[in-house]
DNA sequence: TATTGTTATACTCTATAACTATA
DNA sequence: TATAGTTATAGAGTATAACAATA
């Protein structure tokens, strides 16, 4: 299971830098889990630079690409339908959405972005690709592109078998 | 910025698949989301599966490598101290771990794991090692080894900038 | 009957501020 | 005074279960 063989200890799946700031090689699933972090700490701090929560600002990227009703978005985040009642409640008291009426399903509504909601969308989606590309630096340019090809292959092979996702 | 000059829309750094549904290539922030979802996914599942939430599969993680003091396990989670305490507390309840008084600071405590949360921690790490393993078997070998090597790389670069995580 | 969305309740995680006890 | 840890309070995010309105 270990592709490298190296004795794993437990916090080698902790991420923290302060817990491995030894030297010891990582192996495969602690270097994913650790750059997993690093996105995933990146993509927080650059919602909060907007003051968003970083659900917040998934929530405004998915509803500025397109409207959509709370049961499409409870999928897309993979949570109940349930949750979204509060997440949309909040980003529409701070003027980001709002919820529109569906003309031909009077059950229904819509979550559309308002002009802020739209601008905090574009800004933050700015600041994350360009922070994300500065995280590839270290690498070549031939490089870079093999990695791209790497990750584009690994998560094509899980299209499917991973419904939800974690970016929340 | 953009590596790769693809039009993005705000709906790429949504990582979940139902918007990202349509064929367009990913760019490397897309890539690098995405993955980063699949891998807290994985991880969180495979917490729950051992009836854990993901941050106290991480501190089991922690304490099972050594015992820590709150203070260091705030900083370990990049999180304020206080939010040790409750986080403690429930692990201590369910009995997986436990405070230990220091010899010699009668203000400080150890937090150290009990069998069944030695147990837990051991068996956790094994199953999130294989399952990002599996993640891996759609590359080459020579490709996973690249990989593994791109991901080293840009983890090193990262030294320092990234006191806290994210695998929370 | 199935679907859309909400309410009520409870739990986890986190932040801030104020506090105690020890060093 | 500085450090270790806790308490109190508040808010975000989520789950479950029960519910309303519409299809």
């Amino acid at each position: 299971m270990d592709d490298s063989g190296q004795t794993a200890t437990s916090a080698g799946l902790v991420t923290a830098p302060h817990v491995l700031d030894g030297e010891q090689p990582l192996d495969v699933a602690d270097a994913l889990v650790r750059l997993s972090g690093l996105v995933q700490g990146l993509y927080a701090r650059i919602a909060e630079r907007h003051d968003l929560t970083p659900v917040q600002a998934k929530l405004l990227c998915i509803v500025a690409d397109r409207p959509r009703g709370m049961a499409d978005l409870a999928r897309c985040f993979g949570v109940e339908k349930a949750a979204l009642t509060g997440l949309v409640d909040r980003v529409e008291r701070r003027g980001l959405a709002a919820r529109s009426s569906v003309p031909g399903d009077r059950r229904a509504v819509q979550v559309v972005p308002t002009d802020a909601g739209r601008q905090a969308s574009a800004a933050f989606h700015a600041e994350v690709s360009a922070e994300l590309s500065r995280l590839l630096e270290p690498l070549s340019p031939a490089g870079r592109d093999q990695f791209r090809a790497a990750v584009a292959q690994i998560i094509a092979a899980c299209q499917g078998h991973g419904p939800d996702d974690g970016t929340g």
